[in-house]
DNA sequence: TTGAAAGCGCTAACAC
DNA sequence: GTGTTAGCGCTTTCAA
């Protein structure tokens, strides 16, 4: 039978260092500003690390109304792109002694905002938004309508991925991207490129998209479109359409890794072969794109580093030394591996 | 300027219902055995849901002396099996209405102390162990030593793969889906085995490997064993390592599917074709074996299945209403796809 | 069946 | 530079 003892309180360490709870407290306090003596403090300090003493986080977080967490909010934490943005927020809130939430929305609107009002309610102490916002003004609504509620117990909000909320952000440079990925295949001496984007109404999506046309309509170039989930399966879908539709396309731009993955077993499976007849460029290079094969033509993200970043800046917001733009762009890099090659004269 | 407008309390519902706070408790608390008139009950809930009110987290939780939160201990977030698990988890919590914490070690056990100590002064409700235990006697005995602090505030403790420590636990047949990956292997027709093991103190890569051995000794084959690090990385160095030794294997079992992407990969670098070469089986069945070419023989095994079922063990620990058996396994199966065929005459 | 009241452990306003 | 004290919002005796 576990015996129930109480780990050491406040109470226990002023008691042993002979001071009141007020100058323990204090003098424990890394951000007090109050006029402590040294040897008080020291005092207070030896007794405490004698007991072990580590404050309660909940009496903390009664008192202060804030809930020393941080959370990330994903649209799907089995997609390899978010959790590598998890990994990094992770690591950076362990680094600085603070615990992290995720919460995985499945993909669902509904879901998210149940979560999101679940962390409200928590009082957690910075929500970081690792999905970009739908292009959906009453589920933005709803959003934001929780966001200020975060804000106004004190809470922060970070955004990791585009948004139409006017919150901090630590962003990649989505729309650069895919305009270098664009490029890549238009110097290869590609012109007949089909574009796999994501839902229609998710900004990020958006952004890429804008990205490649930016270079495709300046190169006279009108792709074909076809609209995908981020999903590994409806890349699969997407690529059976093009080939469907008769599509002379000889280059074919993804906008994520994990739709990509699709696009390249539906290729394979339809007999065509990568790069010799069809060039294929992703978005993301999330870690499995290292073993596809041929190896994957990707823009990579510094998905661990935005992670990280979020975090940090929400820190900055919290402790109110936040400097700089509200809206930091993460570069990215196109990363030629197997997959591109020059077009193939007997296609296109 | 965001106002600072404090959510209602249950002092407003109490006043609000003409109540004591007393009674206002027990009314909205489902598991009070109090007995309170039907009349006042409904008043109550009615009020509170008029002020649309919810309980404070942090209130409950210093009085109760447990954070109404569960948390998942992973080795690496950015591996698929464990992400898988965590998907599962988070989403039986969230049905629940509980949120979820993640701490990933990355792979250290330093930072798994680290995480789990925090864990532990946080007072969360229940952890979850993903990852298997390491046979090091040290750190599991500082683990154990934890996890009793956790029992002892009144938190429960729950293993998601095998552990040395008697937690209940909610794990899957290690060892009968390699024994029957290695048996399919076997009918084929192969004699010649290698087999690729994760880290030799990882437990439930030692118990894949007992499950290999259990059938290849029986069938008096003796494989050629090679140790890697369950990353993707270390299943390409593996494959090397075959290669290079001469060795004729004409079938490979991989210990989890990340090595196992690797392997595959290193195989078609030096341009060793699977099947018709080599046979690769893997483990796990992640979503990104989908994608692979060709198509992975994988154990599948049910991650987000036992991620939830890892959550409504907890709950009915905490809930005192736990039965049946501490160990619970899930089953596991053998998905035959393209990576395995009847050996090549001209190898072995 | 209801209510009064005592804290849970901590911070911060207010004395001194 | 230090101490006293009043809560934060909730659960749970104990008393009625």
């Amino acid at each position: 039978l576990p015996e129930r003892r109480r780990p050491p309180s406040l109470a226990d360490v002023a008691r042993g260092a002979r001071v009141s709870l007020a100058t323990a407290s204090r003098s424990l306090d890394p951000a007090s500003t109050h006029p402590i003596s040294e040897a008080t403090r020291r005092r207070v300090h030896e007794v405490a690390a004698r007991l072990g003493y580590r404050p309660n986080p909940m009496a903390r977080g009664l008192r202060t109304q804030r809930l020393w967490t941080l959370a990330v909010v994903v649209h799907d934490i089995s997609d390899p792109y978010f959790s590598e943005v998890v990994r990094g927020a992770s690591a950076a809130a362990s680094e600085a002694g603070l615990p992290t939430m995720v919460c995985s929305s499945e993909q669902t609107p509904g879901i998210e905002l149940k979560n999101i009002a679940m962390l409200r309610q928590t009082r957690v102490a910075a929500v970081l938004f690792a999905g970009s916002g739908l292009a959906d003004t009453n589920h933005e609504r709803k959003i934001a309508a929780l966001a200020r509620e975060i804000d106004s117990y004190g809470g922060t909000v970070v955004a990791l991925s585009p948004r139409s909320e006017r919150w901090p952000a630590e962003v990649c440079d989505n729309r650069g991207g895919a305009a270098a990925a664009a490029r890549h295949l238009l110097e290869l001496g590609h012109r007949e490129i089909a574009i796999v984007t994501g839902p229609h109404h998710v900004r990020s999506s958006m952004e890429r998209v804008a990205g490649y046309r930016d270079v495709l309509s300046e190169a006279g170039i009108h792709g074909e479109i076809v609209e995908g989930a981020f999903s590994g399966e409806s890349g699969e879908r997407a690529a059976a359409e093009l080939l469907a539709a008769g599509s002379r396309f000889t280059a074919v731009l993804v906008a994520n890794d994990a739709m990509t993955m699709g696009v390249l077993a539906e290729l394979r499976r339809q007999g065509v072969r990568v790069p010799e007849e069809v060039s294929v460029v992703g978005f993301g290079d999330i870690p499995a794109v290292r073993y596809l094969t041929p190896a994957l033509t990707t823009v990579r993200v510094p998905l661990a580093k935005i992670g990280a970043a979020g975090v940090r800046r929400a820190l900055d917001l919290l402790g109110g030394t936040d400097r700089g733009p509200r809206v930091r762009v993460h570069p990215v890099e196109l990363v030629v591996r197997q997959s591109t090659a020059a077009p193939c004269p007997s296609r296109g």
